[in-house]
DNA sequence: ACAAAATCTGGAACCGGTTCCACAACGTGT
DNA sequence: ACACGTTGTGGAACCGGTTCCAGATTTTGT
């Protein structure tokens, strides 16, 4: 377990020498840094993170929290932190938040606190105030993702035009009865997708004078949900759509799957739309808005190291409260006019 | 930014007292104690695990190396992995590998091995001998989960026996037209699951005298790879079994929605069985071997904490070095004898 | 009552790097 | 030839904890 002072014996300089050779700040000249560099080769050298971020103050770490892996948004949504942090030299530490409280302010007063990260990216969650606070008193940047958090920068798309654009768009196909299946308002963990998912729905069927009726069904966002939601609605003589607005893709392709063990075709009987781009829509014909999360995920990073490498000046995070990235609707045949009897 | 020393001149002793006080490493009186938790408390002190770790030697970290974040079983996983660590006190950086043999090399070579973590936990890739050896003349525990890669402790199931199994399961309904849509070969990164399950495939059919024909096709490990492979399957006429023993259940799905699509009856005209026991098995009436990937990540975390708590006596990895999940088959109504005119 | 063991506390060394500062050697412009 | 800026190098302080050691005090054993 060789260290530096080893390694600048070896070639036969100081350990101040030895260091500006290896991490590359202040002068060296090129005959002594290689034979560092080589020294260092020799013994297997690596340096410890542990004694360099002790005098940086830097740990190359940032913490994400998540509160779900093993559904698709987020987890394409980690795959594209976990990329573009690697690729910058940056680790990434894993927090999944559940929705025990008190697991949850263990993790913010214990885990992230503690000099482990340099920043933060919160996926999927709103922040309160205080973690807000806490964070930043500790003068670590976070960025939001998908989570409406006011006052730190945060990246989403806009949920609520999303959703309204979805359903004008079955509107301007003529449907007249048209059902939402969306999150349960209840189970969404401070997560408010849901909410505005809803809001931008309604508004659509306001605004085209189709309010009032008994058209929305929360569901568990996955494709049981969907499946077992569909099920539920198309089956009822009182309820059956022409269409439905999903609140994600995978609501979506559960109801697609129910529509045809029902015997019901899509698109002529029943039209289905959906958000996400979820790797399943091509495979289901289902017309979407793409919002793409694994890009999503970089340019978070991207936006944590703009505040990271420039934090020398220890700027109050003065960047854009909030960036919406815009989404690609994608036309499949999963949507068409409704049938002329109904 | 208080530090220990803060913390011990308001609470009136010294750091070391402080650092006892906090740690709760060695004597310090009842009283002290107290007065030092309130002091830490007033000025929000929080310990430096840089500093910690330094003169500990001990990050309270561990690094876990996986392929996919975006796959069911993989998800599940590290689900099982996050939940056990941080209930165990410790954090969990995540390495996702890609193909890219340079890119592999650089996470062991550069950032594996800077003293970040305790220990390593390799999820379905097999390490070479010399990533092992690397880590382990670090002194850094290894569990390998779902890689079969010698030497180290590994957790996971019995693949070629389970596809036995299923195999086995259909050949005794009375199929005699088996095929196995399985994983590729070439492209299982250092993941000999599609190996392996072939080889069980193989061998119920070689005991059964079934062999030689062209019943194997590789497909993607996804409900799309199932449902393009069984489209090109079920609708040639040379090859259409009465059964198919897919690679994993996302195949297993993707199969019978093929076979729906194609007005295919399952069970009457085809008989499916996966291995998983995937969320959407149940939705799929699917007959499936169920492995629970994340009590794996649970039982990794156990061996790996074992290993790192008695590492004081530097025991060389001693345990068992192999431990075989079982596996559990739940039958449901994919599954039946096949039609009798075939 | 006295020795031995256990408990409590402070001082100082130490973990392994980075960085500030001083100093030397070397151009370079005037 | 001299002042000055640029390079290159070593010594020493420092980051913020933990731990060893020694000394003081208290408890326990006989």
């Amino acid at each position: 377990m060789s260290a530096i002072g080893d390694v600048a014996r070896l070639a036969g300089v100081s350990k101040s020498t030895a260091s500006r050779a290896l991490s590359g700040r202040g002068y060296v000249s090129d005959a002594t840094r290689e034979r560092v560099v080589q020294a260092a080769a020799d013994l297997g050298f690596v340096v410890s993170s542990a004694a360099a971020s002790l005098v940086t103050g830097q740990t190359r770490n940032v913490g994400v929290v998540i509160p779900f892996i093993n559904r698709w948004f987020f987890a394409e949504v980690l795959d594209g932190l976990e990329s573009a942090l690697i690729s910058s030299g940056y680790y990434l530490t894993l927090y999944r938040l559940s929705e025990d409280a008190e697991q949850r302010r263990r993790i913010f007063d214990y885990f992230l606190v503690r000099k482990r990260v340099d920043a933060v990216i919160a996926v999927g969650i709103e922040l309160t105030a205080h973690e807000v606070g806490q964070l930043r008193s500790l003068g670590k940047p976070i960025v939001g993702l998908g989570g409406p958090t006011d006052g730190i920068p945060t990246i989403n798309i806009d949920d609520v035009e999303t959703t309204r654009l979805a359903t004008e768009l079955l509107i301007n196909l003529g449907h007249r009865n048209i059902m939402h299946l969306g999150g349960d308002l209840q189970e969404q963990m401070d997560f408010r997708v849901h909410d505005q998912r809803l809001t931008g729905f309604r508004r659509a069927m306001d605004d085209a004078g189709l309010s009032g009726r008994d058209d929305f069904l929360a569901v568990p966002f996955s494709i049981q949900g969907g499946y077992a939601g569909a099920l539920q609605v198309l089956a009822d003589p009182r309820r059956c759509p022409t269409a439905i607005v999903a609140g994600c893709d995978e609501v979506a392709v559960g109801v697609i799957i129910a529509a045809r063990q029902l015997g019901i075709n899509i698109p002529s009987q029943l039209s289905v739309v959906g958000i996400d781009g979820h790797t399943l829509a091509p495979m289901f014909e289902l017309t979407t808005f793409e919002q793409f999360p694994a890009r999503q995920g970089s340019r978070s990073v991207e936006i944590i190291l703009e505040q990271l490498e420039s934090n020398d000046s220890e700027t109050p995070h003065a960047s854009k409260p909030r960036e919406m990235i815009p989404v690609n609707l994608v036309v499949r045949s999963s949507t068409s006019a409704p049938p002329r009897d109904s």
